[in-house]
This record gives C-alpha cells, structure tokens and sequence, in this order.
DNA sequence: TCTAATTGATAACCCATAGTTATTAATTAT
DNA sequence: ATAATTAATAACTATGGGTTATCAATTAGA
C-alpha cells in the first residue's frame, strides 16, 4: 500500500522481461533473487496488473507485460535522452539531433543541410549513423533518432515522410565496356550480363524499382551478387563480376573504375525521404525542419 | 556518485520548478525543506546541470531547468497513460484480437461477431488475416493467432474448437447452363461435367465432404481445376471451365455471372467451427469468446 | 521410485539512505 | 539595530530495499 512506482521498478522489470528469468535477472542487475522477486510484486500491485506468468518451471510475459515492456523501453531512450539534452543546454549547446541514412544519402543531402544549419545555429551538434531503412524507422519509433534519410514509400502511423531529392538512375559498367554514352540506348543492351543489386532487405522499394526498369525493357535481369554498400557494388561492377543500376547522384563521391550511362526515357525515380517522428520532443527539431 | 534518478527526483523537481519556493515545494509535497533540497541538488549532481538559481531570496529555472520541466511533465503523463493502459489491457477491455479465417468465414459469421464484441468493448481492436486451415492451427499453437475460422473435424491437444455455423451445399453453375432451380434434382444430372474445388490443402475436410456428396450419387467427379479462393472458383465456374460445390452461404458477397442451387435431400453440411488455444492468456479473449 | 538440482516465493534480519529536527548564514523588511 | 524571511548544513532517525536462509514445487537422472 501507498508505495510509489520508480524507475528503479522499470529497470528490474525489463530486466526480467529480457531474461525471462529470475535468477538470471537477479545476477544481472547485482542484486539477490529475493529481493527482484519482491519488487516485481510490489510492482505489479501498484500498475493493479499481472505482469508475468510464473509456473515454477517457467517464466514469461502476460500481454499486458508485453505491452508494457515496449512502452518502457521507449521511456527509458526517452528518459536518457531528456537527461543528456539537459546537461547539453546546460552547457551552451542547443542540444543534440541524431541523424540516420541510407549510404546513398550521404553524398549531397545530408551534407547541404549540415551546412545551412550549422550556419543559423552553431550549437547544434550532430550525430550520424548510417542505418538500413528498417532500423531507422525502428529507431525513430523508440526515440532513438530523430531524422532518418530512407528510400521507403511508406512509414508506420505517427512517423512523418517528406521527399527531399527525386534522382534518374544511371547504369554502372565497367570502365573497360563496351557501352559508352553515344552507343547507349536503353538496358536491354545488357539484358544477358549479370547484375549487382542492393540486398533487398537493405531497401526493398529500391530493388523493386530497378526490376521494373528491366522488365519494363522485356527482360528479367540475372542477380550474381548483393550488397548493402555502394562501395562494395562499384568494387564488383569494376572487377567485372557484373553491371548495376543505380540512383545518377552515387557517381560523385567515389573514386572507382566504373562508367555511369544515365539511362533515358524511363518513368523510375530513386526517392530520397526524410523521416521523423510526429511527436518528437526534441527542441532543437524544429531548427532542422525548417530547412527540409 | 553512484547514485542512480528515480522518479522521486523528478516529482520533487516539478514541485519546485512550480512553486519556485523549497519551503513551499516541500509543504505541498508533504516532507521537510531540508530534505528536499538535497534531493534537488543530488538531482543536479547526477543529471551534471544546474536547474534553478537560488540566490537566498529567489528561486527560479535555469535553461536547462525549463526545458526538463517541459519534458518531465510529458515523461509523467506518458507514465500515467502507460500504467493506466496496462491495468486494462490486464483487464481484457483493451488490446487486440487476432483473427484467422478461411475466406468463406468472412462473408457472413465474422461481420456478425465483430458488430457485437465492439458494441461492448470498442477499444478491443481487430486484426484479421485470411489463412488455410492448416495455417491457422499453426498459428493458433505458437499463439500468433487468438481465433481462428476454420472447417475442420479434429484439432491437436490444447486446442478448443465449437461449431459456429452450420451451412448446406449448392451446386455453382454458369448462369446460361440448362439445368435451373425447376429442373434440379440431384447432382448426378452433372456427373458427366468438370468440377471446380477447393484444394484439399486449404481444407480437406471439405474436399471430402465434396467427394462424397458425388460418390452417394453413384460417381466420382472429374476435378479439372483446384484453388483456395472463392473468387477464383465462380471466375472459372463463369467462363465454363466446370461446376463447383460450396457452402451455400457463399452465394451472398459476390457478384458474379453463375447461380446457385441448393443440393436437395443430402445428409452433408458444411460446418464452419472457431479455434482458439485453452491456455490463451490474451485477456481480451474471455471478452469475444462470451458471444461465441 | 527415489534423489539431486533447479525454479520462484517467503520470512526474518540488516543497513543504506530518504527524511527528520536543529541550526546556521545570508538576505530583506521594519 | 532587530525581526523575519530564505535555502543550506549537520547530525540523527527509521523506512524499506537488499540480504541470507529456507521452503515448496517441479524436473532430470539414477
């Protein structure tokens, strides 16, 4: 009775809901198994709700300790984050924006807003990290980012998208092919070379793109090898292990023996996207929105 | 040093960002002045920022200070919501309903229940996803699934299952076919004809009641197409690529060029039965099964 | 079928620390 | 000056979080 709920609650609680056991729980946390058993008790008295199912034998969640583990989860990033910002403010900083991207972001986006901000508001400080679209979006949910640069056509319910950069694609070739800008037509020129493609679980609305673009020209291209780094796929192209196709603005920034075609009269656009959380609270947000 | 932020801190913060006023923070929140500034200044120690400025007459926010109170104030509403939220999900009016269910469920049984739990329990949401029979099961065992809509005759240990529906049979012919609702008798009279069915995959029990409907007849049927999908069975059934047998029921939802008579004078039904797992802890089961 | 090992829950004790009272230093009002 | 405020300090108290010891229930192995 008149107990109070604490982090120190939450903290045991995910404890056990990660391990799904007590003991183990315990030993993580330093402390003794009676003791955590305790405070879950207490805890669950408090929330006035059965968090997990003990048999003797077993441990797991009920799906209210589901739900809550989740939401606890983004308390604490949340949390954290809060505490850190204030020390941040504390100390003359505006605060700190986490950035996510795709690699083929980082080459003229990114950097251009970079610029404009840090122009207006010098004490913005910035994180980057590049991430596939699935975790970004993951970690924008959780709290964990607050802008991410993904090529996704659509975003889970209280995350906003916005198109920052619409690009051609341009076929990727050896230095040596024969192909070269005056005898270039379309794709179907290289309908039997072998192609380097992203992984699909990189960016999935990205390798559907590049399949239409050939089935499009009438033909299915034959995939040898995938990769989730640009760099990696240009090192393929120029050891000859086959073409790709990618977004046109990829050809600057890399210092590689490959040739790009842009491909004419196509309807496919690479879209680049920012997201963000509705949401967010994060103050110093606002400062970079302005510029998308 | 080692101390760690509770919640406490954070209450005793905002009592104090309110009242700008230890003596009177710490009357509201019913302990003593001294207590309460070493609680505020441990705060600050642990966080690494100075919240207010107390030059021994006044008391008021940093910046940093007025940017935790805003986000504190959030943090605790977050809290409250979650913990509220979790006690009912605990209950069973909250939280979500996975439904399974074969195509031929949903024309009718479904609609009707999902009317009647939501009248009582409008925060219990729904998600339902069309699955084979066998899928379902599956789903149901791993507990992926909380009901499932299925027409079996045996389900594995565990597993509960209760006849919703009980439906007889119509023959599916081409609206031009001779044979109309005046001349019908039997369904010997299309022995000699096609038959379009429901692969046995998707529902055996199914396939072969369909099966003995003909052999009571004195036949066996010449099976030229198979599919899982209602839709699919009448579009072949209309372009004269044979004859089907269904469930009745099924008549109603489509709209499709073929007509429907019911087979007079046989013992088979079409019995269409809810799955669930005995020891299903989704607490907002109980709340759906009440109208099964 | 018995024993050994492992699980989480209970009970009783201990001690760290939140909260106490008493006091001080600094400021303002009279 | 003096009285009346303020928040901070110091020393003490006691709540309750954490401890050890043990139990009851279950499973694994002999």
């Amino acid at each position: 009775m008149g107990y109070q709920l604490e982090l120190r609650h939450f903290t045991y609680f995910l404890a056990v809901a990660e391990e799904l056991h007590f003991r183990k729980a315990a030993e993580r946390l330093f402390i003794s198994q009676p003791g955590l058993s305790r405070q879950i008790k207490q805890m669950e008295e408090i929330i006035g709700a059965e968090l997990f199912i003990r048999n003797k034998r077993n441990v797991s969640l009920t799906v209210a300790g589901e739900y809550l583990k989740n939401e606890i989860a983004y308390i604490f990033n949340h949390i954290d984050f809060t505490v850190k910002q204030t020390a941040l403010i504390d100390k003359g900083s505006e605060g700190e924006i986490r950035i996510g991207f795709l690699g083929s972001a980082i080459q003229t986006v990114i950097p251009e807003l970079l610029v404009k901000v840090d122009k207006e508001n010098p004490k913005i400080q910035f994180s980057l990290e590049e991430m596939s679209n699935y975790d970004q979006v993951k970690a924008i949910v959780s709290d964990q980012l607050d802008f991410g640069f993904v090529r996704l056509a659509r975003v889970p319910d209280g995350v906003c998208i916005k198109a920052v950069q619409t690009d051609t694609f341009s076929l990727v070739l050896p230095k040596d092919h024969q192909l070269d800008e005056y005898n270039f037509k379309n794709v179907a020129q290289v309908s039997s070379e072998h192609f380097v493609l992203f992984s699909s679980d990189y960016s999935s609305i990205y390798y559907d793109k590049i399949m239409s673009i050939c089935e499009d020209q009438g033909f299915t291209p034959i995939v040898s090898h995938k990769s989730v780094h640009a760099q990696t796929i240009f090192k393929l192209v120029e050891s000859g292990l086959g073409v790709a196709i990618v977004p046109t603005s990829l050809q600057y920034g890399f210092d590689l023996n490959v040739k790009f075609l842009e491909i004419p009269n196509i309807p496919q656009r690479a879209e680049l996207s920012v997201i963000w959380k509705e949401d967010n609270r994060n103050p110093a947000l606002e400062k970079v929105r302005r510029f998308l």
